[in-house]
DNA sequence: AAGACGGGGCC
DNA sequence: GGCCCAGTCTT
């Protein structure tokens, strides 16, 4: 059970939400659990505002498990164009084939089900249990961590992602009601996003500025190590890895690799991104060129 | 526990 | 330019 100050935190969460909540498609009434696992899997480590016209482009054309089953992934990776991590569609493809193969065409309602999909981790899993089915799970995403280390814990940045503490750590918030435990999840996340932003936070605006622990003690900057600089974007087989993806993408038969050579002077770094291609499936060689997986 | 994995938004 | 983003998988 909650303890009444947490229900407190809760409540104001929830209020503001209703009043503040960005009119993301995703969120609409009545939406199918397909539409909802297909924008978790779309908003992995992808802002909101980005994500929604891919969102409504790929359920207009897959409103279901079973119709994007039925095509082959090479589609499903066409449609996530620049989306960023082809892995993925890849992943929702699959997840898409295992509905229909195990679960009836429909996604499952269970968290073990949901975790066992490609693709589908303790963040996501919960996400659809408890946005697409109303069940009662903590759902921790980056902005959640981030609302609750400022607001309870009383520092300025979240510690690394971790399941063991970060779900007991929501649990303790989450209100008993259904309802009022699916608004305060989706309303942390929305806090975290557009107000306790990572940058510059707009306090002013904070629903439960009055209650938040790195406030009240003067907002002590981060201490202890930073954050892992992340690998220069440019220049790196990242960045190789999606010019060639877009060159598949275009094609419709095999890309010799002498025409993806012009993508890259280095034949052995070509060859080491076309291989890590090749092994994630994202790519298949033949004799007369790559080209998207079929299936 | 640490790295790899896209691409774009934002300061 | 560097940091960040509704994470997950692999080693």
């Amino acid at each position: 059970m909650p303890r009444p100050r947490d229900d407190d935190f809760a409540t104001r969460v929830v209020a503001w939400f209703a009043g503040a909540a960005r009119p993301l498609p995703w969120r609409a009434a009545d939406l199918s659990p397909w539409a909802v696992l297909v924008s978790e899997f779309m908003l992995q480590q992808t802002q909101a505002a980005r994500v929604v016209p891919f969102w409504e482009r790929w359920m207009a054309r897959w409103p279901t498990p079973a119709a994007l089953a039925s095509e082959p992934a090479a589609e499903a990776l066409r449609a996530w164009d620049r989306l960023g991590y082809p892995r993925r569609a890849l992943w929702l493809h699959a997840a898409a084939t295992e509905l229909v193969e195990r679960h009836g065409g429909e996604v499952p309602r269970g968290l073990d089900a949901l975790l066992a999909l490609k693709g589908v981790g303790p963040y996501t899993a919960r996400a659809v249990a408890a946005f697409a089915f109303g069940d009662r799970h903590p759902v921790v995403d980056t902005n959640t961590r981030r609302v609750i280390a400022r607001a309870i814990d009383g520092v300025a940045v979240a510690a690394p992602p971790s399941a063991a503490r970060d779900l007991p750590a929501m649990e303790r918030l989450l209100p008993a009601d259904r309802e009022a435990a699916h608004a305060f999840n989706a309303g942390a996340m929305e806090l975290g996003a557009t107000v306790c932003t990572a940058r510059t936070p707009r306090c002013d605006e904070c629903p439960v500025a009055a209650l938040c622990a790195w406030r009240a003690a003067g907002y002590p900057p981060h201490e202890g190590p930073r954050r892992r600089t992340q690998a220069r974007f440019e220049g790196s087989d990242r960045q190789l890895r999606g010019r060639v993806m877009r060159e598949l993408r275009a094609a419709h038969t095999p890309v010799p690799r002498g025409e993806l050579a012009a993508l890259e002077p280095d034949e052995t770094r070509l060859d080491r991104v076309l291989a890590s291609l090749v092994a994630d499936g994202l790519a298949v060689g033949a004799v007369d060129g790559y080209a998207l997986p079929h299936n």
